[in-house]
DNA sequence: TAATCAGTTATCACAAATGATAACTAATAT
DNA sequence: ATATTAGTTATCATTTGTGATAACTGATTA
């Protein structure tokens, strides 16, 4: 998989989380101490983040770090070019 | 939990994950395409690794990514400040 | 219409991760 | 004794993540 997919999936997952604890990214950026931009270049997959910064928002979200990592719920929006 | 703790866990986790596979440092290095002293500061907990430099790990021991982070199984070899 | 809320995007300075090299220790094998 | 293997540590240049600010869009609300 490419690097930069999974950083998309991250992101959708991240944001998959705070619409079920029904926040913006205002008030989880907040939680976590930070600008809710970052948040966006998150979500939106635009960085690599580190293990600091994920744990921030797992922890702000209440859930163990792997769940970020959790790719299974997700709605698979791939392209044709996947493999499977 | 302190987050340089978390850098700890991650370390160890991969390194259990890497003597399952019976392989050196050196070895899995190459796999992920890096230099062995990077795979040691890795297991050492001394960096806060971004999600690509750990995903080149996972993909090299061939299991997920959320496999990193699943600290269940390792000896929780904690100090006596800890809470826990 | 004006104000507020939610999210995005560009830009910046600073800190830190990455990747590489080299020197080192310790253990094992020839 | 010497060579090899495994891992650690220090250092360096380069790249990139982080955190912040500000300006923007679009939608909703007063």
């Amino acid at each position: 998989m490419a690097v930069d997919k999974l950083h998309k999936l991250i992101g959708r997952r991240i944001k998959m989380l705070r619409d079920k604890h029904n926040i913006s990214q205002q008030v989880l950026a907040a939680k976590c101490n930070f600008e809710k931009s970052n948040m966006s270049r998150i979500e939106a997959g635009n960085v690599n983040s580190t293990i600091s910064t994920l744990n921030k928002i797992a922890v702000a979200l209440d859930i163990p770090l792997k769940e970020i990592f959790d790719f299974s719920d997700l709605q698979k929006m791939r392209d044709s070019s996947d493999k499977n």
